[in-house]
DNA sequence: GGCTGGTTAG
DNA sequence: TTCACACGTTCAA
DNA sequence: GAACGTGTGTCTCTAACCAGCCAG
């Protein structure tokens, strides 16, 4: 393990990793830039290094307004010096709140509201300079009220000190796009990955493929990227408010932004259904092709009696988006009273299930850890053998160390940037098949037997250990990982853990949760998977779909019923 | 003077 | 940018 | 019983700093 405190960072280090930023726009992307951001991209880089620290430290705090007299930077010696050099440069602006109140039409120019001038100073400065009676009994917000209503007189009185006014945080945010691909990740994620918080597969980069191809792409991503990020709790929307959402929904340019677009339709539809629009919600279900907007839509025309409902449950049964919507249509059907659709289902696997009644000290156990591991104990004391709590992290676990070569292939637009904890396509139909070859080495390790697959796992799990991978939660595995595995290899049969594997390469965005809770290894040898139950909980949809599939293949899972004696 | 939430830094 | 559980409410059968 | 909403704990990167607020 690194301990964070062996790395150190470069005094600039906020300038360098801005600088791989620049630097990147201006390689791959010099002909989708407009002449304006050109411009800016040249002037910040024919800047000496002192000047672009100053302007990198500005542009990544909030506001466009900074104080000259609270700027203390240890690594920039002269602000003055590097400010003026900005300033020449053009990419910021020095002015006095004298040069401010003297000329009406400065606040324009500079796009400014009062109020964000006013922001910079605290309620004593406020209070004391501009002689407000009674400011210091005032809240803030009253004495901004009472300041603004006499701006712009005295203003000049709170400090004679210059500001510096810079502008350009949309051209950051233009940088944050072309280099990650959305505005979820910034600046902040080169340090945390220099300080070894964050630990990434050294993949490589895919060089051949850009993520945009033309201004037009760019732009559509940038404006709804920028409305995404905005996008207030859905929770607080008016059910008006979410329909104009809807229906000012972007067309998407490529498949990413139509995936994007979609899942926020989704969630949007979702809660206007909450509203109790679920009319109005159908028709932008009915826009979606992805899980759950099916299964809204026949919750809803049932509910309606609408006799659309038969044809939609009709072509759910025949061809099923997911193994989610599988289980529940065919569970949801049972129930809609229908002769020929009931013709149509499957026969209902049913899941065995077992009660598992708690003494005293599974009863405290189960208040103080979790009901979880209260079954564990019971079970373990009254059958033998060992057992863990592993929910999803053991069966992810094994399949991403297994074929991790695989998850981190090099395939023309897997990684992009130094900061992916997962191929941008780990989630898509064709992930397999597009590094098919690679698949097939791996598979030829697992299957060459135990031994050799256990060896494999073992280095792959030291040499990876703690690399960011939605697959594997290393904190969760490391107390129990050297007992389970060899007990997991040996016990589960090959052919379990061939259908395991392909049911996660299936979906592996779904089927990486509804992994049982518990499990077991039986004195007499052989494995068992338990979901543990406590009285007011039932199996989840993704649970249901595991339970399915264990069905089909015979692999020995039940429900454990915990009830307090 | 303690508590809290937002911001900044590494 | 999670995942799962517990608990309470509502609704329909 | 089914479905749903909500709160909770787990996970959260962490710590310093600051302003505002309020109880005493
Ligand atoms: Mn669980
Ligand atoms: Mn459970």
């Amino acid at each position: 393990m690194l301990s964070p405190a062996a790395l150190q960072l470069s005094p600039t280090y906020y300038r360098d990793n801005f600088q791989q930023l620049a630097n990147q726009a201006q390689r791959l992307y010099h002909d989708l830039l407009t002449q304006q951001e050109r411009h800016w991209l040249a002037a910040y880089q024919r800047l000496p290094l002192a000047a672009q620290c100053l302007y990198v430290r500005l542009l990544s705090r909030k506001g466009q307004w900074f104080r000259r007299d609270k700027l203390h930077y240890d690594e920039i010696d002269e602000i003055d010096t590097a400010a003026q050099q900005l300033q020449e440069a053009g990419l910021i602006d020095i002015v006095t709140l004298k040069e401010i109140a003297a000329d009406d039409s400065k606040l324009h120019t500079f796009n400014t509201q009062p109020s964000e001038l006013l922001a910079l100073f605290t309620k004593a400065e406020l209070g004391q300079c501009l002689s407000v009676a009674g400011w210091r009994t005032m809240k803030r917000e009253p004495l901004l009220q009472l300041v603004q209503q006499q701006w712009p007189e005295n203003i000049e009185k709170l400090t004679h000190a210059p500001l510096f006014w810079v502008c350009s945080q949309d051209f950051l945010e233009l940088l944050q796009l072309l280099f990650f691909g959305h505005l979820q990740q910034s600046l902040t994620d080169f340090v945390l990955s220099d300080l070894g918080i964050y630990r990434y597969e050294q993949y490589e980069l895919s060089t051949a493929q850009r993520l945009f191809q033309q201004r037009q792409q760019l732009e559509a991503h940038w404006q709804f990227e920028r409305w995404r990020q905005d996008l207030p709790e859905l929770k607080s929307l008016s059910a008006d408010a979410l329909q104009d959402l809807l229906d000012s929904l972007p067309h998407a340019v490529d498949t990413t932004m139509a995936r994007r677009v979609e899942r926020i339709r989704l969630q949007l539809a979702r809660q206007l259904e909450r509203c109790g629009e679920a009319t109005a919600a159908l028709s932008y279900y009915q826009q979606c092709q992805r899980h759950p907007a099916r299964e809204r839509r026949l919750r809803i025309l049932h509910q309606q009696k609408d006799p659309q409902r038969l044809e939609l449950a009709q072509q759910m049964i025949e061809a099923p988006w997911s193994e989610e919507e599988r289980v529940f249509t065919q569970r949801f059907v049972a129930r809609m009273k229908s002769d020929p659709l009931a013709k149509m289902l499957e026969p209902a696997a049913d899941i065995s299930q077992q009660q598992l009644l708690l003494d005293e000290q599974g009863n405290t156990l189960w208040r103080e850890r979790g009901v979880e591991f209260a079954a564990l104990q019971s079970y373990v004391d009254e059958h033998g053998g060992s057992g863990f709590y592993i929910e999803n992290t053991l069966f992810t676990a094994v399949f991403a160390l297994t074929f991790w070569p695989v998850l981190f292939a090099a395939v023309p637009g897997a990684f992009f940037h130094p900061f992916q904890q997962r191929a941008a396509d780990l989630y898509e139909a064709d992930f397999r098949s597009r590094r098919q070859d690679i698949v097939a080495e791996c598979e030829a390790v697992w299957q060459a037997g135990p031994d050799d697959w256990w060896s494999q796992l073992q280095q792959t799990w030291q040499e990876k250990n703690g690399l960011a991978n939605p697959l594997l939660h290393w904190p969760a595995l490391e107390s129990c990982w050297q007992e389970l595995l060899p007990l997991a290899v040996q016990r589960i049969p090959t052919a379990h853990w061939r259908s395991t594997f392909d049911f996660l390469w299936q979906d592996i965005r779904r089927h990486r949760s509804g992994m049982p809770d518990l499990i077991v290894f039986p004195p007499q040898g052989g494995y068992r998977l338990l979901e543990v139950k406590g009285p007011g909980d039932t199996l989840q949809p993704n649970q249901r779909a595991w339970f399915a599939q264990f069905a089909r293949h015979d692999i020995p899972a039940m429900v454990l019923q915990v009830r307090s004696s």
